[in-house]
DNA sequence: AAATATACTGGACAGTGTCCACATGGAGGT
DNA sequence: ACCTCCATGTGGACACTGTCCAGTATATTT
């Protein structure tokens, strides 16, 4: 046996067929264990089968990749929430529901934090204005990115009378803040020795606190 | 003019005399500006003056001497942090000290953040246990580090009667991750492009939804 | 069928962390 | 005063990285 890392499916056309792809899912791969760093562009053109310089067909340089591997990330996390929203039982009062839907946005991306730390840790390694336009790279199922899932959330207590309109601006940067930092100290901080059940329940006191101190 | 990047002060003895803690000054010089990825051992020898493996006779290896850094930026912060709870003027009532204090923690660490976002980054860039053993490298003036001074205002609005005991347990985790969470967001999130006015209102509202949250 | 554009290969270079063997010279004992 | 020890710094090397430049093979267009 040649090597345990041999990924190289051998390939005898001289075209890859779909480099670009196959890239992107190596470092994707790369970074779900080891993070940002961990993107490294000849270790992704290995496990494509390719020569290091095969890359830059597709991608200018290896931080190109990295952006794309984000994207990607991104979207995921974005999937993650919307599966979350996706499991609320919609029977109750509107207030209720929409007290719901922010609650489930802050739950599915700690439970993505929690599941995927590499890709969380990918998704927000590098500076990135998440306001302008929405690319459909770093969006889930429904088209909307992380952060306006969130705002769609906010909008939903607004319109069920739960949050007062005046409260409305700015309240993503507040709610975004506090889960947000708590899956960054959870994931690589000072709470990363806390147990599952643990980090469970303080998570939802961090949920508690965003819905008390947003109204 | 040889090159730009000129700093080696060229020794004329063997030895240097304090090389350890003239790579840790170099590694936080570097980690300033450009954060943790930034500390790259070669360029520290290179500012000592200094082959590149002398640095093995002080720190391990290059993660070693990144972790001295992570330690000085902790340090930092927490001087900042104990910079703002000086300024406070004692005159007022207990409650609205201990708010204050709590307030001071939180508006220190978003000015540190703001401040000195390389260092920032640096402190936070690999996983730690602050919960140990507190080691004084990582601590301020006061020997506490930036955890235990958001502890101690936590302990005072217990003491001045505003934060209900049973309130007490865990809450630094959450007003931590309100404060850390908008600090990421500021300096390398989607709020980086926000004008230094913006951010202090948001970051006082964050300080305003921790009060209301945690009590 | 010829020409062109596209995708991949080959070889190189500077930069990094780290290993090994070696040189230097200050501290302490005789 | 000398001599020896050994912590500290040097020199050279290796594997690895990102990236440049020049070539080669194949798909597409003419």
């Amino acid at each position: 046996m040649p090597s345990v890392k041999t990924r190289a499916p051998k390939r005898n056309t001289y075209r890859h067929g779909d480099l670009r792809q196959a890239l992107l899912a190596a470092g994707v791969e790369l970074a779900r264990n080891g993070g940002p760093d961990a993107v490294v562009l000849r270790e992704a053109t290995r496990r494509a089968g390719v020569v290091p310089n095969a890359a830059y067909r597709h991608y200018a340089s290896r931080d190109q990749l990295l952006q794309a591997v984000r994207s990607a990330a991104m979207a995921a996390l974005a999937v993650a929430i919307e599966a979350e929203l996706a499991g609320l039982r919609r029977g109750r009062k509107p207030a209720d529901f929409a007290r719901a839907s922010l609650r489930a946005v802050g739950t599915g991306y700690l439970r993505f934090a929690q599941a995927e730390p590499g890709l969380f840790r990918t998704a927000f390694s590098v500076p990135d204005a998440l306001q302008g336009a929405p690319v459909p790279e770093k969006s889930g199922n429904s088209g909307l990115n992380p952060f306006q899932l969130l705002g769609a959330a906010l909008d939903r207590l607004v319109d069920a009378g739960v949050l007062p309109p005046q409260r409305r601006l700015g309240a993503e940067y507040l709610a975004w803040s506090a889960v947000h930092g708590f899956a960054m100290l959870v994931i690589d901080g000072p709470l990363r020795s806390l147990s599952p059940a643990q980090i469970e329940v303080i998570g939802q006191r961090v949920l508690d606190m965003v819905e008390k101190g947003i109204e």
